[in-house]
DNA sequence: AAGGCGGGGTG
DNA sequence: CACCCAGCCTT
């Protein structure tokens, strides 16, 4: 038998007699739903994405009220889930679909790719499971199961590896019945093929796969290396004024463009009270401004994909209002409906700031 | 073609 | 600690 088809039968096979994995959105023929999971799925673990998944489908459960609700509030329901411009993508494309086409989700996998926030993994899931077309996923799962059975030494995080990937895939590719095969790839990679310590041993394309014949399972799929990463010092000011604070939302093409955070001064280390005294940035805000500084918290970190984030938040108290435009004022109750980044609303968490007791 | 974007799990 | 996860967009 050849290869390829022995593949494609032992994977079907396992799919049927093992037990795949639950999912609340498996099955599910709403291109809505499954749009919003493969969102919320994109570079996040299935465990992860489950509870935002079940969050957004109760409080939208259809295009028009995703359209139509408060942006603030859609961001809101993000918090915490990272990389924020899928949240924007999914507010955009909704909008969209509301307005221009009716509400009517696109069939066509063309049109589908053509969504903000969907390329080519997310448009073959859609025209895959919602509407059975012919369209194979290739997902970090996909890239491993076919690199290590096949021997495939051809970096997946190159242009030509994904050339070379698709087209594998979309010849393997059951055509006759695209949803389970997609689905079946996806979950053995999940369950078996797993990055580390793959259960080789009980894998049931053990005896063709070539990185298991020729002990190489553990170098594939081979990625080229990637940048290391940046460490940054952010000081943030928690500056109150008349039972307010002062908010700014981040707009530039940085990390967690459109979430919230305090009065942030960027530098080469973390800030204490002397060098603070010292800051220009620190100077020119205050400048006029009686202030008292009550409470610096411990440092904190926080660890992204090529950069390290170490903080620490500094409580000021000042006597009369900032005359600056660039930030505005919430109260302790109207910080809570603001979405923030994880490491802004693990603070405001705290037992120890007392933001609602003003 | 390369770089940037979060947060969390895992060995 | 490094690696990776149901990827995508911009430059």
């Amino acid at each position: 038998m050849k290869n390829e088809k022995f593949f494609l039968t032992s994977l079907l096979s396992w799919h049927l007699n093992e037990n795949s994995r639950e999912m609340p959105w498996k099955g599910e023929k709403d291109p809505y739903k499954i749009w919003v999971s493969e969102i919320i799925l994109q570079q996040t673990r299935v465990q992860q994405g489950l509870a935002y998944y079940n969050r957004f489908v109760h409080q939208f459960p259809n295009v028009k009220t995703l359209a139509t609700a408060s942006e603030q509030k859609v961001y809101k329901l993000w918090e915490g889930l990272g990389y924020y411009s899928r949240c924007k993508n999914l507010i955009r494309t909704a909008k969209f679909i509301h307005e221009e086409l009716d509400g009517h989700f696109p069939e066509e996998y063309e049109d589908i790719l053509a969504l903000k926030g969907v390329g080519n993994y997310t448009a073959s899931a859609i025209a895959s499971f919602a509407f059975n077309q012919p369209y194979a996923v290739l997902d970090g799962n996909v890239f491993r199961v076919l690199s290590r059975f096949f021997g495939i030494e051809i970096p997946v995080n190159t242009t030509q590896g994904k050339k070379y990937y698709t087209a594998l895939a979309q010849t393997l590719l059951d055509k006759k019945n695209p949803a389970l095969y997609n689905q079946a790839i996806m979950d053995f990679g999940a369950v078996i093929c797993k990055p580390a310590l793959p259960e080789c041993l009980q894998c049931p394309l053990q005896k063709k796969c070539i990185a298991f014949l020729k002990n190489k399972v553990s170098i594939l799929p081979v990625n080229n290396a990637v940048n290391k990463q940046k460490k940054r010092f952010f000081n943030y000011l928690v500056v109150e004024y008349n039972e307010t604070f002062y908010i700014n939302k981040r707009i530039e093409k940085d990390i967690w463009e459109n979430l919230y955070e305090f009065i942030l001064i960027e530098a080469n280390s973390l800030l204490n009270e002397k060098d603070l005294l010292k800051n220009e940035e620190f100077v020119s805000l205050l400048k006029g401004i009686n202030f008292k500084v009550k409470l610096f918290s411990e440092k904190t970190s926080q660890k992204l994909t090529h950069q390290l984030i170490t903080a620490k938040f500094i409580r000021i108290e000042i006597e009369k209002p900032l005359h600056t435009v660039k930030y505005f004022s919430a109260k302790p109750n109207e910080l809570k409906s603001l979405p923030f980044p994880k490491l802004i609303a693990s603070y405001l968490a705290e037992k120890n700031v007392p933001l609602s007791s003003i």
